[in-house]
DNA sequence: CAGATGACTCCCA
DNA sequence: CTGGGAGCCATCT
């Protein structure tokens, strides 16, 4: 019986934060690795994420995009899916990341289940678009 | 164990 | 903006 992706614990760590991140709010390929620990990096979260399947169908993948606020994916309407979450995207077709980026579950969250907080990050000034 | 693959990220031309 | 290359990791053959 192997039909669960959550076999490999890695895997299984990666959704299980995924799942954290409210609606409305995206965090990186990076930062999720970051958060999971292990020495693991972007790819292998986006590895998670393609494993993903019908068994993992509560994990909100879409709020994991690119460092840029760009979407990695092709024709899985994962902008659409943030729209509808109320994400909002600027010009260019990317998500404002200064307004949407997740800061990480709770501390105590963090501890409880061994994830490791996101360091603090100053306050990027939103770009406005000027016209 | 080596090689290939992939929803990453950074740097430079 | 586009393209190429390097470094990184997890999983499967």
């Amino acid at each position: 019986m192997s039909e669960l992706r959550d076999d490999p614990v890695f895997y299984g760590r990666v959704h299980t934060l995924v799942r954290q991140i409210p609606p409305g709010k995206v965090s990186t390929y990076g930062d999720v690795a970051a958060m999971v620990g292990g020495g693991s990096d972007g790819r292998a979260v986006g590895l998670a994420m393609a494993a993903l399947g019908p068994d993992n169908a509560d994990v909100p993948w879409q709020r994991v995009i690119s460092r840029d606020g760009t979407i990695s994916t092709r024709g899985l309407r994962q902008s659409e899916l943030l729209e509808a979450e109320g994400v909002t995207f600027d010009a260019q077709g990317r998500v404002t990341m200064a307004r949407h980026r997740w800061a990480g579950p709770d501390a105590a969250w963090c501890a409880a289940n061994r994830y490791t907080p996101l360091p603090p990050r100053p306050p990027e000034p939103e770009q406005l678009e000027l016209f």
